[in-house]
DNA sequence: CTGCGTGCAAATGCTTTGCAAAGAC
DNA sequence: GTCTTTGCAAAGCATTTGCACGCAG
């Protein structure tokens, strides 16, 4: 599959679906964005638009631990995300306050790493239990 | 579906393969270990099983994002897990040297986090490349 | 003996892919 | 018009479940 290089009102609308959410969203979110854009639109072509998307750098995954993947648009730096154990949703964390990792056991080699928080978000922590 | 309580001989293999591993496994792993010691056993036997040694508290879950889960023998205390990028295998890291969390968003409320550390394990690290 | 747990195979849920038709340029 | 991208439906994976037989207690 070579890169989508054309410019279809398909992908204007998963483009701008992202574009005007403040969270990562995941393929279903997306898909309810755009369709309200453009009727008709598929759950592949909201995939495919997303690797393609990724392939450009416009978007960039993040994978949630036991959970299907999100997406959000690239270019906002090192940073992390929080999930609601209510409504599953996903936030931006600003920046990254992560300390020098300790104790890595002998011989490995440390590249990268991912942090995870979790909690209630402002909207769920307000709601009645 | 109730707790198995029965002791099985497929049971013990699947106890046995995670006790005797000293990294949390995939599914796929266990059944690779527990196949060694009782021949014909099935997927859905090890899922089974390890759905019951979550309940009873034997095993717990390492979700990995973006990865199938993986489980390990419960009991270890709060830790964190490595990913070797060469051999996607996962490690144990010894507690946990997080500072206190830093700014989250007005209104949220933290429980809890995870952290992943990312790069090659001793094994592959020493290999070349 | 009496069921619970197993193996098998069919069923999920999410994501990917093949193919013919629609549409961007 | 040409060639990409879409929509649909079928195929993939990992995981779950229904059912009849086998084995633990």
């Amino acid at each position: 599959m070579a890169i989508q290089v054309r410019d279809t009102r398909q992908k204007k609308a998963i483009r701008a679906a992202f574009s005007s959410a403040a969270r990562p969203l995941s393929p279903e979110e997306a898909l309810q964005e755009a369709a309200a854009h453009v009727r008709g639109i598929s759950v592949a072509t909201i995939y495919r638009n997303i690797h393609a998307l990724i392939a450009e750098s416009w978007l960039s995954p993040v994978e949630i631990p036991g959970e299907p993947a999100r997406y959000e648009v690239a270019g906002k730096g090192h940073h992390h995300h929080f999930q609601c154990e209510r409504c599953d949703r996903i936030y931006d964390l600003p920046g990254c306050t992560l300390q020098p990792i300790p104790g890595l056991p002998g011989g490995f080699a440390l590249t990268g790493h991912e942090l995870f928080l979790y909690g209630l978000c402002a909207a769920c922590n307000q709601s009645p239990a």
